[in-house]
DNA sequence: AACAAAAATCAACAATTGTTGATTAATTTT
DNA sequence: AAAATTAATCAACAATTGTTGATTTTTGTT
């Protein structure tokens, strides 16, 4: 809509594929995989759409260079390897509940959770990160039935960004911290720990 | 692609409209709110794109009257009021895991976790469900902060519908009935009545 | 200053999609 | 059997979208 000044060459300034994908990111986290056109990519970047297909082949492409995992910040199991196992629960709420890491990874990851729902590329990229980051780790350990549990501590997680981010349930965010995390501990601990088989 | 009888109109076999919303419900369903176009579903159900638009007046309102979501299957916790607190997980597991309602319930309930992720009127749909069924209900018994155990009661489900069906994690339902109920109730019952201040 | 390479824009194509108006076929009513 | 009504199809429009090729503008080099 609005007019841009034509071709520019910039040497330094040349941090146009960032620009690019940062808005790729946020459109995409905010609108999913179809909705998040080229065109408001394009115009959230202020540049021409076309420019967007000249950096990156195809949307597809754009999909896959942009909105790949934080590693970093899934490595909540980590703390199954410092950590006993009575206090797993509290840790990983802990970690869950921190405000440091809410913007940047609840946001990324929220956008991929609603990108996955509709697009296959999305759905696979959950699949192969719940493989490393969530069962791996806990066969390592020595809990029972590993590939349950981690399932239900992704169902979980997943589930929590589902409501509060994508639908806006309130119920959650609206208690303070402690309550949250105090409960959230518990309920981890009985994913992880919790009896299986009826004794 | 295939040919179509025209015209006919039958008296007592005009049955169309049901056709035409049952395979709504299973486009919407596996393919979400935007990729289910109306040629799709019309192609499902052997019809002609514009018949769809002349039952329904436009993709919106057939969303609307056909992804209604199914309240006796979410009466999940009427248990609430019939059943002692103390077993309140392993009824609400029971339930779930039960395979009579598999089939309808799950494959509808996925549809509308799938749609709601990219569609403002699904997310609606669900806000007012989770408050209407989980936190209304809750709120009538004694528990602490029904709110926000509602809100992970909802979470846990949405997200176990969402791994399981949508993203197609196998952890959760490759294990045998009894491991999955038992574990699942523990949770249940740790979210529902479980601690919520250190003390 | 001239020129080549790079970075960006312009304009348009082809496919898809929701939607609509006209038309054709079947069924009921007269 | 003719007419009216209902059910379904046909054909096309207008908007959107991913994508592409040509063009223009800027920058670095000679």
């Amino acid at each position: 809509m609005e007019k841009k000044t034509k071709g520019r060459r910039p040497g330094a300034g040349a941090h146009t594929r960032e620009t690019i994908m940062a808005s790729a990111r946020r459109i995409f986290s905010q609108s999913g995989y179809d909705r998040a056109t080229i065109r408001a990519i394009a115009e959230d970047a202020q540049v021409d759409p076309s420019l967007v297909m000249q950096y990156f082949e195809s949307k597809q492409k754009l999909f896959a260079q942009t909105m790949t995992l934080p590693p970093l910040a899934l490595s909540l199991l980590f703390v199954i390897q410092n950590v006993a196992q009575e206090q797993w629960g509290m840790h990983i709420a802990t970690a869950l509940s921190q405000s440091g890491i809410q913007q940047e990874f609840v946001m990324q990851m929220t956008g991929v959770v609603r990108v996955a729902a509709n697009d296959a590329h999305g759905a696979e990229m959950m699949r192969t990160l719940h493989q490393q980051y969530f069962v791996s780790e806990l066969r390592k350990s020595a809990v029972t039935q590993p590939d349950v549990r981690a399932t239900m501590l992704a169902s979980l997680v997943i589930g929590l960004l589902y409501t509060g981010n994508i639908i806006g349930l309130t119920g959650y965010t609206a208690a303070d911290e402690g309550t949250r995390r105090i409960l959230l501990a518990h309920v981890i601990q009985s994913i992880l720990t919790g009896p299986i088989a009826n004794q």
